[in-house]
RNA sequence: GGGCGUAUAGCUCAGCUGGUAGAGCAUCUGCCUUACAAGCAGGGGGUCAUAGGUUCGAGUCCUAUUGCGCCCACCA
């Protein structure tokens, strides 16, 4: 046969680059035209252009791409859509530090000035991503490739701007939100972290006007007291009943401010009364609203003093707190200081802490677009997996809060709202207007506010496709199949995702969401930069390839768990992928020497037929793992069968045969190296790309590539002349040269007559003589129906269907025979008894059903044969 | 304060709908047997966190407890 060649040595970095230039090239990774086949579409969660791929990334392609190929190789018209985020905040925070280190500051350059450096960030980082997600190996579709703020996206963000603000989803409005001092921006309440913090509570004495009694408040911020206007305790607190409705003077201030009563306050906390500052605490905001309080900001945009106490202008919360708390010590109103420890927010991008700011922003009514979407997940059509994280989507979703989707950066999606400079009038339009939309004045100005980042991710499943245009592409490819990514975005993302999906398109974007854990370092910490515990995936890929990356992010990984890094998988996976190719190399060597295949299943021999059955069963198992995305399943099945079943037995097995030129089934052997292997590689396709190419396109009658080879497919019918003996004695044999190789003290140069007492297998035995012989270091094979003749100092196998003795002279003791048969009567005996007490269990006999009554039987008639044998053996020891 | 995850061999982890505990690495013993020493053939090693319960039968289901981890929540 003519085959291909593979380099004696196995090397990932001779062919991974080259292969995927190629595949690229030869357009593969597009989807066929044709569009009467089922769409299978992924689009890629984008990354984000702040920096390079990081594992996380690493294993989130991976599986895109393993399901992408795999369904590519099932028939599906796949696609998978690559892109990158603008990611607004963490890209402007980049750049501004990067900017910092230059000098330059956002206000040198201007607001275009910024932007221009911002495109050419993303031109830069955008590039490096996509080289990277190609080292990956992904088979994306990049002609396809998108990016946040392209233009076709950025229309689809105007018009669902447009669109929601005209059904009333959308309003301006001002709020107290969650502001970064570092970023200058506002947040959204997800894009808050909250850390615990030591820090004290400070209890400070506040006394009547005329010093007549006082009331001591517990507060952690004391530095925000020259803004409180109130204080407030329960309603029923006997201890303060009396004062509600008098006053009290704020120390320093010398103000007078009310004690109110409010429900909110808890009696048991702290001294039971709490200040109230309006501007500067969520609660306090909304008690100063029930009860008409003005609100005193304290604080300038940088979160500096402002000017409302000069001598305390424009210093910052910690040295104002200090000289607050050094003052009111001073005035001896500071009763106590009590450690405390609580949870600060802070920014998710810049982790400085954030604070609460009452500011005007633009806003998403979520209440109602939320519901629909928790509907599409109850009932089924959005599906998670694993299922756990539907109860924090619902959570979340269910007590969800209005979304502030303004920001105040300049990198990212300008708000399409236009004010009227003469009548204040607010236009949205998706395309800016020239004029008012009420008086027409054309002295119209746009809003300087960006949209949340993620309001634009939100659109990502469909605008990528080419919505609000009916192109195509959205027509046949949307809805999408599945979404991969990490359980960290579920309310940034996803949620977003299937509400919008919903909203704009009236259908859900995707139909499942397969959820991974993070990628921690070997000690099970999360990778940081502050940690430096991070590791790069294109160093792991520049070492052992990107075949073992993949690898080792996938075996034994269950779905939705952290998994843990480590250098002993990847070495593992290298050893495997050199396994592969040495015994693919065998079988090429082989081939050469072969005249045909001989596909006739009259000429399989018994081994032949175990082997595709195995074959078939695998093939059947692990595309049911697949589909279940049990992909960590799925691949160490793959691995057993190639390893163990194939390469340790069924090569060995063949190898007589192949090394015969007279032999009959010489080229049905041929036939069957090359199937299984073939499948083989074609199984472990979508998991290591490109060792199975470099290998599979060398096979006699291989596809073009093996990316669009047809993935095996397990054959309910495969049933051969004798097949389920084939496999069961199959096994007896193996079991037997096992039992040899484990106890008998032969080397190929210590070989022993081999003489097997069996009727049942005698077929099976003539047949396989050359290889047990090999394997069992036999010197030459008697079968006999009983057992006459055999010597007494001959060793012995004993499985249920056939005995194996082998004489030797001077090789075996006896009474160490003795012993060995002793052990492994005991151990029959130990397994013999777990079905004795199931069967004599009566219990177990009236309500086990049929099925494993039976199997039981069986085996406890398979042990108790064993032990007959064994027994017979041993008595004719004495 | 709620919710979730996790606890299995020395280490890292699998174990689907309950039916004689698995892998990789490590360790020990033999082997350079013409595909492979990144290998081959074998061995040792687990009362599946603890306590109850359901069941003929539980690593697997239920309850409680403990350790570790994560998420959510406006107690100053």
């Amino acid at each position: 046969m003519k085959t291909g060649k593979l380099e004696d040595k196995f090397n990932p970095k001779d062919f991974e680059n080259d292969l995927y230039k190629n595949w690229e090239e030869k357009g593969y990774f597009k989807p066929s035209n044709d569009k009467t086949k089922i769409p299978y579409t992924i689009v890629i969660p984008p990354p984000n252009i702040t920096g390079k791929l990081h594992m996380g990334h690493a294993l989130d392609e991976t599986y895109q791409d393993i399901l992408i190929r795999y369904k590519r190789m099932c028939g599906f018209n796949s696609l998978w859509v690559p892109g990158t985020d603008h990611a607004a905040i963490a890209t402007e925070v980049k750049i501004v530090e990067k900017m910092k280190e230059e000098g330059i500051s956002k206000e040198d350059l201007g607001r275009e000035g910024f932007l221009k450096r911002a495109w050419e960030w993303k031109k830069e980082y955008g590039g490096t991503i996509s080289k990277q997600i190609r080292k990956l190996g992904c088979s994306c579709d990049w002609s396809r490739e998108r990016f946040t703020m392209d233009e076709g996206l950025s229309n689809a963000v105007n018009t669902v701007f447009e669109n929601l603000y005209n059904k009333g989803y959308i309003y301006r409005g001002k709020r107290m939100i969650t502001w970064c001092p570092s970023c200058h921006t506002s947040l959204s309440d997800a894009e808050v972290e909250y850390e615990d913090e030591d820090t004290h509570l400070w209890h400070i004495r506040y006394s009547a006007p005329d010093g007549s009694y006082s009331v001591v408040v517990a507060t952690t911020r004391p530095e925000t007291m020259f803004g409180d206007t109130a204080v407030a305790v329960h309603p029923d607190d006997e201890r303060y009943k009396g004062l509600i409705g008098k006053t009290v003077v704020l120390p320093i201030m010398n103000k007078e401010i009310p004690i109110i009563a409010d429900e909110f306050v808890e009696k048991e906390f702290g001294t039971g009364a709490v200040k109230i500052t309006p501007a500067h605490d969520p609660n306090d905001y909304e008690a100063g609203l029930r009860h008409n309080l003005p609100i005193i900001d304290v604080f300038d945009e940088e979160y500096n003093m402002n000017d409302l106490v000069p001598e305390y202008k424009g210093m910052d919360t910690i040295s104002a707190r200090k000289k607050v708390v050094d003052q009111l010590s001073k005035l001896g109103v500071l009763v106590k200081i009590e450690d405390y420890k609580h949870s600060v927010g802070t920014c998710y991008r810049c982790h400085s802490k954030v604070e609460p700011k009452i500011s005007e922003q633009w806003f998403v009514r979520m209440k109602e677009l939320a519901e629909p979407a928790i509907k599409a997940v109850k009932n089924g059509e959005v599906k998670f997996i694993p299922e756990r994280f539907d109860k924090t989507y619902f959570n979340w979703m269910e007590n969800i809060k209005d979304w502030c989707i303004s920001r105040q950066l300049w990198w990212g999606h300008r708000i399409p709202a236009y004010y009227c400079d003469d009548c204040n009038e607010i236009t949205v339009s998706k395309v800016a207007p020239d004029r008012c939309s009420r008086c027409g004045s054309s002295h119209i100005h746009q809003d300087e506010d960006t949209l949340d980042t993620w309001f634009s991710s939100a659109l990502w499943p469909f605008s990528t496709l080419g919505w609000p245009e009916q192109t195509e592409d959205f027509k046949y490819f949307y809805p999408t199949a599945t979404l991969i990514t990490g359980y960290d975005i579920i309310f940034f993302w996803v949620a977003r995702m299937i509400f919008s999906g919903i909203e704009h398109t009236g259908e859900v974007p995707f139909k499942n969401v397969l959820f991974h854990g993070i990628v921690r370092d070997s000690q099970g910490r999360k990778m940081s930069k502050s940690l430096g515990n991070g590791i790069d995936p294109l160093e792991v890929i520049d070492k052992y390839g990107t075949d073992a990356l993949r690898f080792s992010l996938t075996l034994g990984i269950s779905p939705g768990n952290d998994i843990r890094y480590s250098e002993e998988k990847l070495e593992a996976a290298g050893n495997f992928a050199n396994k592969i190719w040495n015994a693919s190399k065998f079988v090429l060597m082989n081939l050469e020497q072969i005249d045909e295949l001989d596909s006739n299943p009259e000429h399989f021999t018994y081994e032949d037929k175990w082997i595709l059955n195995k074959l078939n069963n695998t093939v059947k198992e692990v595309r049911n793992n697949i589909e279940n995305f049990d992909f960590g399943v799925a691949l160490q099945k793959i691995y057993d069968f190639t390893w163990d079943e194939f390469c340790d037995w069924y090569i060995e097995m063949c190898k007589p045969r192949l090394y015969n030129k007279e032999d009959a089934t010489r080229n049905a052997a041929g036939y069957v190296l090359n199937k299984v292997l073939g499948d083989c590689l074609k199984m472990l396709h979508p998991f290591m790309p490109f060792v199975t190419e470099q290998i599979y396109t060398k096979l006699p009658g291989s596809d073009e590539t093996i990316m669009l080879s047809d993935y095996p497919e397990a054959d309910e019918n495969i049933c051969f002349d004798r097949e389920e003996d084939a496999v069961e004695q199959i096994k007896e044999i193996i079991v037997g040269i096992r039992n040899i190789r484990n106890n008998m003290n032969v080397h190929p140069s210590r070989k022993a007559k081999m003489i097997f007492v069996t009727t049942s297998m005698k077929e099976a035995i003539t047949e396989s003589e050359g290889y047990i012989k090999k394997l069992g270091f036999g010197e030459e094979i008697h079968i006999q129906a009983n057992k006459e003749e055999i010597p007494q100092n001959a060793v012995s196998v004993v499985t249920s269907k056939m005995e194996l003795y082998m004489p030797f002279e001077d090789l075996v003791d006896l009474e160490e025979e003795r012993q060995r048969l002793e052990k492994e009567k005991e151990k029959i005996l130990k397994d013999k008894a777990i079905f004795d007490g199931m069967l004599s269990n009566p219990g177990f006999m009236a309500k086990a059903p049929e099925a494993k009554i039976n199997e039981a039987k069986e085996k406890q008639a398979k042990f108790a044969e064993m032990l007959k044998a064994i027994e017979d053996r041993m008595n004719g020891m004495k």
